[in-house]
DNA sequence: TTGAAAGTATGACGGTCATCATATTATATG
DNA sequence: CATATAATATGATGACCGTCATACTTTCAA
């Protein structure tokens, strides 16, 4: 061979780094195959060597949506007390800089419209994801010893998404700020929370 | 004049109540002049003797879904006393009907996640539909003698759309059914709505 | 019944997009 | 340095979409 062993592999990673920020931005279907490859700095000619299909490439890019972003922060919580991972973890999925930021962070409130009109299996990674974050969610909660973990995990996590959507949805930036902190009030304390720290 | 006096606002209105269908199903940017046209049963020329342009005929039909569906609900509420109107919005905006209904029901988790990517006039009316629902959950709750109502409607609004949302995109039956049946149970406890009837 | 005007249909144009065949460039090996 | 080949670029094709000019059809008034 030629190249670099791993070179095409790298490419590949940089184009679907570029298709998550763009899916991001735009959503899963108004992205462009030419647009994409023109960010990761190559034309639209080689796609077809990287991807079988557009279907399947946008299938990718939502799975590599689910390995990047959010395993830095879920990897932080594991150090720490359950109370003060769940209390960092609340502030910063409601954080002004977490709604504001398209380059990173939780995919589910990106992809939640969209899923149902997505291929099966992008639907299935994406049930994955919601499966994987609520029960981290409910592990903390068990070891606060909470009753009915499992299903005030699923509820935390309703109120999560659904806080960070309507928040980055509210043109008002008062208005769109109260969004998040009236939710993050409310979580913590409801989840026990506040007492702590 | 011609035809009736009516005979065009109706056909306005059909093609607008297509619209509103096809955004729930396919989303505000995929829907196409032609597609719209065909279901409301007409080609795509007459098109531009209704609407200035498709960008202003999305914003008129993001409008619409604003006017349509949800009156009916929140009027039934009107005339029920706190406690229960709360109660049956929740069970109906976290039932399996509203999960499962292209037809009508709340357009805000619909919009959502393509809110910001929408027109100013669009957003704008997305802004108003979320400070709207959000005073009517904040009145009744004032009306149970509860503090921070208002904080309190802002975070339930929140789990509502979150859980909706997150309902519909998961695509085992079951778990979607815990999704709701979660965060419905969890509401009501938390508005204190469960020693009602 | 007829004419005129409101409403709708036909068909075309330019643009964008996914896809693919073919040409070109880059680089590791001899 | 030469060459083979992996990786990417050029350019084309057909499909779809928004837009609009023009032709047709419907229906009310005279």
């Amino acid at each position: 061979m030629r190249y670099d062993t791993e070179h095409k592999a790298r490419t590949r990673r940089k184009v679907l780094d570029e298709a998550a920020k763009a899916i991001r931005e735009e959503g899963p279907h108004r992205l462009g195959v030419a647009g994409v490859m023109a960010r990761a700095g190559l034309t639209h000619g080689g796609f077809y060597a990287h991807f079988p299909s557009k279907e399947a490439f946008v299938a990718d890019a939502i799975a590599h949506m689910f390995e990047g972003g959010p395993t830095a922060m879920l990897e932080r919580m594991k150090g720490q007390p359950p109370r003060q991972a769940l209390t960092e973890y609340i502030d910063f999925y409601l954080s002004r800089r977490h709604r504001d930021t398209r380059e990173g962070g939780c995919p589910l409130p990106y992809l939640a419209v969209d899923a149902p009109r997505l291929t099966e299996v992008s639907r299935e990674r994406y049930a994955k994801g919601v499966a994987h974050l609520t029960s981290i969610i409910a592990t903390h909660l068990t070891a606060l010893a909470r009753d009915h973990a499992e299903d005030e995990a699923s509820s935390t996590l309703a109120e999560l998404v659904g806080a960070l959507t309507l928040a980055r949805a509210e043109p008002d930036p008062t208005r769109s700020d109260a969004i998040l902190e009236r939710s993050r009030t409310h979580l913590k304390r409801r989840l026990g929370l506040e007492a702590a720290q």
